[in-house]
DNA sequence: CGCGGTCCGAGACTGTGAGTCTCGTATTCG
DNA sequence: CGAATACGAGACTCACAGTCTCGGACCGCG
């Protein structure tokens, strides 16, 4: 007996958020302009989000779901991959966008958990099924905490999105997972870790990094 | 030719700050509130402050820079020590202003500079000491990167911290540093890794961390 | 086919709090 | 002693998230 949600002004909205903010960045963005945009009055807008922060966040998801494919046998690959995919997400436009979202969530706390749920779950779900499927193989350590090594491999990644000291490259990805590699690997034992993944002589006795440069 | 700073008011604006910010969080604490606690304009505050998360951000750096004290000679125990540290530190209620503060960094170039090198950079050297220090007595892989290796030790108390997925606990601290310990070692050489901090049986068996409890 | 409930676009309105401006007073350097 | 500047107090501006109000459009149900 009424009528239903209108699933094009959902789309415009969606869109005009998506297209200002990677054009002027989130916090340059207000939710006047994203309404106008859509064509859209903000009551529905405010009918069917519970804040800016989260039509941004519905936003970021559409533009980041597209990822599974397919990964290397190896699980050092297949996390060289993956996190080679996240720290670029990170350097791209997107990242500022998880930054301001992460931002946003301190002091939010249901924007938190919907971070959390809707975006940082499913993609840590990705690393822990790598992970887990490692050890099946024998690759890594058969008691390996998956949730520790998740946090030893991305939280690095994270802290320089989120802080800024150093930039976010592939190139560092690949160094993190070298520099970790040691506590994951099952040792002595089973498929070797693979060959081609230690670093040149030249690398080895480097002790700062200079800048990346990919 | 002039009237000089007044150094009491600065001290009675950073200490109502932290009270106030201490009490209350210091999402919930106005400018307005800071000044009128402190018994001064605010434009005595905006004089010396360009900004009240600036305000903020010097209280936590009185309140937390009391540190050095004396560090366990082995770098295993050292690293465990300071690490355990930061993440008592992120548990109470100073974790809570400096989620606040890399927050507001998002998007204030500024500020964000500020907190790299004035909180962050000044506990970042002593961690950096340690490993160092490790590299000299032979404890460490001389071809050991420091920056990386502080990245992947204290990245994910940071992570835990500022996504909240997980509880920041000295325990976790400990977990943490185990897990990533074999990629720092210096291995079969030298002094080898201390005694004791290889997992018990029960802890090896473990796969996923139940929450820490200390 | 028509009626009532819900959605819609548009935009006025409110609330809040950071940061600025003004003013009369106090201090201190020259 | 006087010019310059800091001070306390508080009024003011401004931006913007979020709410409310309208007349009109849509749609399921009877």
């Amino acid at each position: 007996m009424a009528r239903t949600r209108d699933e094009a002004a959902r789309r415009r909205v969606l869109n005009s958020a998506r297209d200002l903010v990677s054009e002027r960045g989130p916090r340059a963005v207000t939710v006047d302009e994203i309404a106008a945009a859509a064509g859209v009055g903000k009551q529905t807008l405010y009918r069917w989000w519970p804040s800016k922060s989260s039509v941004i966040m519905d936003a970021l998801i559409e533009l980041t779901d597209p990822d599974p494919a397919d990964l290397p046998e190896s699980a050092y690959e297949a996390l060289r991959l993956q996190m080679r995919r996240v720290a670029a997400m990170f350097a791209s436009r997107n990242g500022e966008l998880i930054r301001e979202l992460v931002a946003d969530s301190q002091g939010n706390a249901a924007l938190a958990k919907d971070f959390r749920d809707r975006f940082f779950a499913h993609r840590r779900a990705r690393g822990a099924a790598t992970l887990e499927k490692g050890i099946v193989t024998g690759e890594l350590r058969p008691d390996l905490d998956v949730d520790d090594a998740l946090d030893v491999l991305y939280g690095p990644l994270w802290l320089r999105l989120l802080l800024g000291h150093r930039p976010v490259t592939p190139g560092a990805a690949d160094d993190l997972l070298e520099l970790v590699w040691p506590g994951l690997d099952n040792g002595p034992v089973a498929p070797r870790r693979p060959k081609g993944h230690r670093p040149s002589e030249k690398q080895r006795l480097r002790r700062r990094s200079p800048p990346h440069d990919d």
